[in-house]
DNA sequence: TTTAATATTAAACACTTGTTTAACTTCGCG
DNA sequence: CGCGAAGTTAAACAAGTGTTTAATATTAAA
């Protein structure tokens, strides 16, 4: 039984590199020294697999992005604060379920497999944009474009996410080490989108940061 | 002489709806409604093919950022805004080739046919961020990080042009049109994005647009 | 019109893909 | 132990891939 999860774990991993089409059963028996014929036999079929690895992270998509939005602690500045740090926590330890997932929902190909999680994809950015919304109609953010907003908050991230050569290219120093491994840069990465989306909803008085 | 075109209009066509892996001689062959040994003997190779819709659209993507950055009449914040819109446009009008690309460049295998596209992409990529380092240096901008700044201008750009459907299920109206294909819709990004910026990069005095 | 290069075609090619088969192990439990 | 279910294996399968071949059609110049 242990086999399966294997399985699962190496065919995540090569898909994150290589996609879903490019990768073959046996890019993932030969990683995972196993044969061939076992993913069939556990998963039914290459799509069974990668629905087994979709499904197997689910809940860890589903955000409590909900949860934040009820909070009656927190103004809507806060929330969206809390919401930008918890997706790119969320993202940036599970990069390589999220290139996977967010190159599928891209290519849009079987969207039969994919509804559930463009489901929850868009759940989530509409409530973020309400949110937004709401801080707008309280008049304690600027006119701004909320569904842009998100746009460009998950953009960023994607961005970042989606393109090694870009990133190693811009970001990388010497060292040839891939920066999104790099604790410090998830922290940076969140700064920088918190005070641009900050700077773009609120007009600052008198500091200047 | 008329086909060899014909076939590379098909095949961008198809290869930014389906990508080029799943994107077969075949399908291109029935939709061009040409014999599909035309493509190997226009192109040598499927591969040709893409070399060539490529190379034909390099010079488009020679984004002319670069005189842009060298103007002397224009400020560091006209700069950046005038960049901004340029990609947009750039991007917009051409946008069934940007999805070929950047899926390719994103996927990041056979390097070899994208370096120069890589290269192309990252020159204007710095170009873009001196011009936010120098105005931080010359305190016109507030102390943001430039690169970051980049990744979020051209990320949120992607993140839209990527995806029709999160783009129809967030910006879609009752309508079934692709927003993307609406001249207001171009207007919206590109006001967006100038406006974030400028308000990410300067703190503003007085005007709360 | 003749001729040679170019363009196009249908068929076959070699190869890879995901899947299935049938034999063989391994394991747990009475 | 014995026996049946589950796990694993190598081999074969059918379908689809990009490419090549050899024959035919078209074109343009002599």
């Amino acid at each position: 039984m242990d086999t399966k999860e294997h399985i699962m774990h190496v065919g995540m991993q090569l898909f994150a590199e290589k996609g879903y089409e490019t990768t073959t059963i046996r890019d993932i028996a030969a990683k995972a020294k196993v044969n061939l014929a076992l993913i069939s036999y556990h998963f039914g079929s290459k799509e069974g697999l990668l629905k087994n690895i979709f499904q197997q992270r689910a809940l860890n998509l589903q955000f409590h992005i909900w949860e934040i939005s009820k909070d009656k602690n927190l103004n809507e500045l806060e929330k969206v604060h809390l919401m930008i740090e918890y997706y790119i926590d969320k993202i940036f330890t599970n990069h390589q379920f999220h290139r996977v997932m967010m190159r599928e929902l891209f290519s849009s190909q079987s969207e039969e497999v994919h509804s559930e999680t463009i489901d929850i994809f868009t759940e989530n950015a509409k409530i973020v944009i309400s949110i937004i919304e709401k801080g707008i109609k309280k008049k304690v953010f600027r006119k701004t474009d909320p569904e842009l907003c998100f746009a460009s908050i998950i953009g960023t991230i994607h961005h970042l996410m989606h393109s090694k050569i870009l990133r190693t290219r811009i970001f990388g120093g010497k060292e040839i080490k891939d920066p999104i491994l790099e604790p410090s840069f998830k922290k940076r990465v969140t700064k920088h989108i918190q005070q641009m989306i900050e700077h773009h909803l609120i007009a600052d008085k008198n500091n200047n940061n």
